[in-house]
DNA sequence: GCATTTGATAGAGATTAACTATCATGACCG
DNA sequence: CGGTCATGATAGTTAATCTCTATCAAATGC
């Protein structure tokens, strides 16, 4: 069991390096900034304490026992850890220094990281992030088990415990098939013109499935039984013609590309997500998100 | 440069870890048996003076911050080394433990630690002795700098700075040649009937030498040119007939079983020198050499 | 709701470590 | 020899630190 209390301090084994280093208890006291009764008074503390004596104390100088000589490679290992401890703290004093852990939606990662993941590297070259890529609920449980320092989300509501800084409005395009009714013309196209409509949905789970919902509660809307797991699976699936669906802005540089696939825009009230990076309350990380926070709304990949 | 400051405790190292280890604040206090109050204030000093949150202090209990996590490890290893430092300290506790550096002079070496070395691991298990040979001077020059804790001398004077324990004497016999005048006989012999004889001595340093000059400084005897470096081949020589030599009495059980050599008492006052355990004034060592002392002492391999 | 538990805070008290001044001893040097 | 310098130890006081009890605000749990 090595949890007893400690008989000694780490000053006082800094006063024996010193002594043993100078063999000389004023020198050695100069170099520890005290006076040298000081230093007298803890070594003869610390050698009652662990009752052995680490020096002779002769008129013809110090000289160590061998317990000291012994001990003395001790002690220099003990300062030694401490000093690194101090110094490796040192790395973390800077809010946007050391491990980050960040956790970011589904729908959101492969189009917000290939960009964001680099310019975080520029703008705050000391941070180490460490992406986690889930759902909603299981980055908002492990935020606040403490498990995750920050998490980009789509919020619907506020989120008990958390607090949130608001990146921008993601607002949702049309996916249509080429060839469908609504792949030709430029005009924005009302949410109750989907009337009918074979929708695509993301799986359980997954946020935008509900937003996408929401902004069609009151159009009568068939669902397919097919439920994507991933934004980039679902948007194949619009592509080849087997329904419609909801895409958020945010991916269309990525996901316009695609032949087959026909995006328009959606008229006033244009339905939308709110992006926003969460984080525990009194979380020490708030600083530092809400630098990280400013750098993601300055790239511009959504409305604010 | 790792002299600076430590600025923080062992103590405050300790309740970091048992922070850590109870997620408790209240239940850390107890294990290290301080009031909760103390503990956080400590904690609050530390994460003050390194700059760095360990935990973050929630509603929900505490939670390690990843610079806690990563500082958690180093403040796990300097309590580890200081706690070897202390279980290793208790080793030394015993003044009869651990490493101890003894002198003895070649005269004696070979006569008195095939013998003392056994009954020194017997008596004293837990020391450790290092011996080492060499001639008084370097030896006393040695004790002083702190080389060696005690050493066995074969004293002339008193040593200046030197504590001294006689062990008792060592008494001088004649050694001659088979064929020799003085190899018939009982009756132990006068020094002065060494008249004329050639003499047989050691190398210059070696006290034995003085001693022997010392006794017969009344006789007119001739120094042959050979200076032996060691008892055994001073021994040898007088075996082989070219000269007569004192040897002291330790070393008869070991040389007296020369056929060719014949070891003769000599009569009253019979030359002796005087063996002593002999370390600095004031050593660390000096109850154990004490110790030790008795030990050989009891051993009987001199007159007390 | 109400009792319980969490960690933080305030202020007093006790402990610890620091300081200055001085001492005893031995080394060095003329 | 005798004075000067250096050593580390000691005494007594002051300053800093740590710990204590008592209490608070907030959240949990039945």
């Amino acid at each position: 069991m090595t949890g007893n209390p400690l008989p000694f301090s780490l000053r006082q084994l800094q006063y024996v390096r010193a002594i043993a280093e100078t063999r000389n208890f004023r020198q050695a006291a100069e170099r520890c900034a005290v006076a040298q009764p000081s230093l007298s008074a803890q070594l003869a503390a610390l050698e009652a304490a662990l009752g052995v004596r680490f020096f002779e104390r002769d008129r013809r100088g110090v000289i160590l026992t061998p317990a000291g000589e012994a001990l003395l490679q001790r002690v220099n290992r003990v300062l030694t850890e401490a000093s690194e401890l101090r110094e490796e703290a040192k790395h973390f004093r800077d809010p946007l220094a050391g491990p980050f852990r960040l956790g970011v939606i589904p729908t959101m990662a492969p189009y917000l990281l290939p960009k964001a993941v680099p310019a975080l590297r520029e703008a705050f070259p000391k941070l180490v992030p460490q992406w986690v890529e889930d759902r909603t609920a299981t980055l908002v449980a492990q935020l606040q088990q403490g498990r995750l320092d920050g998490a980009l989300l789509a919020l619907e509501a506020e989120l008990q415990d958390l607090e949130t800084t608001t990146l921008g409005r993601d607002h949702f395009l049309l996916a249509v098939p080429k060839g469908h009714a609504f792949a030709k013309g430029r005009k924005p196209i009302r949410i109750h013109a989907l009337e009918g409509e074979r929708m695509l949905l993301m799986d359980d789970g997954h946020c935008l499935r509900h937003q996408a919902l929401a902004a069609c509660r009151e159009v009568g809307m068939e669902e397919l039984e097919f439920r994507a797991t991933s934004l980039p699976t679902l948007v194949q699936m619009v592509a080849s013609g087997i329904g419609v669906s909801l895409l958020p802005e945010m991916a269309l540089a990525m996901e316009a590309g695609r032949a087959s696939l026909v995006l328009r825009r959606l008229a006033d009230p244009v339905p939308y997500r709110t992006v926003v990076l969460a984080w525990r309350r009194g979380s020490h990380a708030a600083v530092a998100l809400k630098k990280i926070a400013k750098l993601l709304r300055n790239m511009r990949h959504f409305v604010q």
